[in-house]
DNA sequence: AACTGTACCCAAAGCGCTTTGAAGCGTATC
DNA sequence: GATACGCTTCAAAGCGCTTTGGGTACAGTT
């Protein structure tokens, strides 16, 4: 079914149907709601390469999300952060295109998706430090919003947690428990998230007069064997530290599994604080929620960056939005005082 | 930059220069290189609507993915899933379009993707139990794989693992090590995965006259805290399993911090043996895997189902292509034969 | 009776590509 | 010298929609 039968069957032009499908004055109710039943009765809807070509839009939205080109890793969070933003985009009308393409030819992907015009948007997974790709969406001339933040330059729009502040924060609670050797475990510090929450972490620790040691802070792929592998290193040597904060859930579960692996038990023996993205299949949050946490929701940061990205297409010659939310300091089962010697 | 622009800059017609990208053998060599050239040099690429248009063909597969209504939850294997499947579509220049819906109204988004000649093909994902899309999808006339399966019958290409025979083998290797009271965590039994992997499970008890007992039988959303208080539950009721099997890696970990919170070892004191998707965040593919496991890479699956659809698309007229994988049963650290009391 | 305004509707052009049918132009054939 | 035949190129139509710039009919105004 396509408007030029639809027309034919209703015995209009295919001009009016067109104007009385897309809710424009010129057509009287009567004809108008003709037509609206006539178009639901013969399931007919506008063809999007059609009606794209003549608008020159095309109501799709590019996700561009990195895989780390060596173990095929896809961050886990991305299918929360995604869903959220298909909230967004099915109440708009618009479609979400994926492309997931090994984190070091990202560039092409951009490319084709603009050239070719299949999106209005782009949003941006992933963000590195000194990301080069900042450059090339504004010479591509696309709207585009950053989850997370690429420089800290005024010119973009991002939505991005305030990892540092987040990072200050549960350091400082675990040095004011009374923990002297605080550990790290991060996520790759190529990436602007882990880069800013060492940063928030050396902060917290400097705040607190404590020593900052390299051998306390881990960073690498966020998955559960590399936090288990290096919790348990870091428990076997000498000076082992006595609370940790690390970047992600899973990498909390496996540190709990090192840390139960060396007889010892969480929020006794040893303190934890996980960043918590709040995903849908690990919720932390029972009444007491098993490990204390840093929580920000990142189904909601998908929500938001679509809207905002939604705007800035409407709207093209606005100014970029930014938003930098705060997490929350949730407590849990996994934190306490450290044991006197 | 477009095919018109292109042409005038080259001084052929636009017939010509299209015939030239397209390999179409009634352009010299010469000119071809020409074109080429340019084309490269001025960052040409066609506009994909227009293509799409003029072609009838899209070059973009759907991925419909249900989002249960009530939790908004989304199953973190499809991040590997389409992870594999990108894999696929890249080599052969198709794009992904992701619609994630709330499963009580999927049907409107096949409907949606189909009427408004968005894709060419679409990927099925989470079927249930006499489902009822499958007859929608043969009358749209879509090309389509289904990631798992439907019904029985004949009429439609699938890529599914061997969960009945999976879950079988599972219970029967735990009823030899001398496992009598043996506990299925699952998922919810409306899915067809979830259906197939008790079956499985009853068939292994059967065949070592082992009980069935329904206080053994758990099935919701496969999440973190589910599988912790169904695990911590079961263990304190009188005549509690002294091993589990379970649908997910994710229910692996919530049991695990059940059966550690009674003080109790895993792999000494209970056993248990875990579904793994392979999925690249939790590996469970250490020197000795912490889980002994059931294990078919989902990524794997998305590769071989966006191939499968890639080929049916090229050949409508292909008998329906279906694959029944089976799971290999890997051991690892978390299953023994039961304690003599 | 002629004019203006308003409400409704339409023909045709155009979005950027592919594809059909045909044309121009050497070279070989009779 | 006329005809046929490759080889290369092109003009124009068409994919399904939106949008511009009208047109028609009828009521109200002068």
């Amino acid at each position: 079914m396509n408007l030029k039968k639809l027309a034919e069957i209703l015995e209009l032009s295919p001009t009016t149907v067109s104007r009385a499908l897309n809710g424009f004055p010129e057509v009287s109710e009567a004809t108008r709601e003709r037509v609206q039943q006539a178009a639901s009765e013969h399931h007919y809807q506008p063809n999007a390469k059609a009606k794209g070509l003549a608008t020159g839009r095309t109501f799709a939205i590019g996700h561009v999300i990195p895989v780390s080109a060596g173990h095929e890793m896809v961050n886990p969070v991305f299918a929360d952060f995604l869903s959220g933003a298909s909230k967004a985009y099915l109440a708009a009308h618009y479609d979400m295109l994926l492309s997931l393409v090994d984190d070091d030819d990202e560039e092409s992907a951009y490319r084709n998706l603009t050239a070719r015009g299949r999106v209005d948007g782009i949003i941006v997974h992933g963000p590195k430090v000194d990301d080069s790709r900042l450059a090339l969406l504004q010479q591509l001339g696309v709207p585009f919003v950053v989850h997370g933040r690429m420089t800290e330059s005024a010119g973009y729009s991002w939505v991005d947690v305030n990892n540092e502040g987040a990072f200050s924060r549960g350091t400082s609670f675990l040095a004011d428990l009374g923990h002297e050797r605080i550990a790290l475990i991060n996520g790759l510090e190529s990436m602007v998230f882990a880069h800013h929450r060492r940063a928030g972490y050396i902060e917290g620790l400097a705040q607190h007069g404590l020593a900052i040691d390299e051998r306390l802070m881990a960073s690498a792929e966020m998955t559960e064997p590399y936090a288990y592998s290096r919790v348990a290193q870091m428990l076997q040597a000498d000076n082992a530290p006595t609370a940790f904060i690390v970047s992600s859930m899973i990498l909390a579960i496996g540190a709990r599994r090192a840390i139960e692996a060396q007889g010892l038990v969480l929020g006794r023996d040893v303190s934890l604080i996980a960043f918590d993205d709040d995903l849908s299949y690990l919720k932390d949050s029972e009444a007491v929620p098993q490990f204390t946490a840093l929580r920000s929701s990142v189904r909601e940061a998908g929500v938001q960056c679509a809207k905002n990205l939604l705007r800035l297409i409407d709207n093209p010659q606005s100014e970029p939005l930014q938003e930098l939310w705060e997490a929350s300091l949730i407590l849990g089962d996994s934190t306490a005082p450290p044991l006197k010697e």
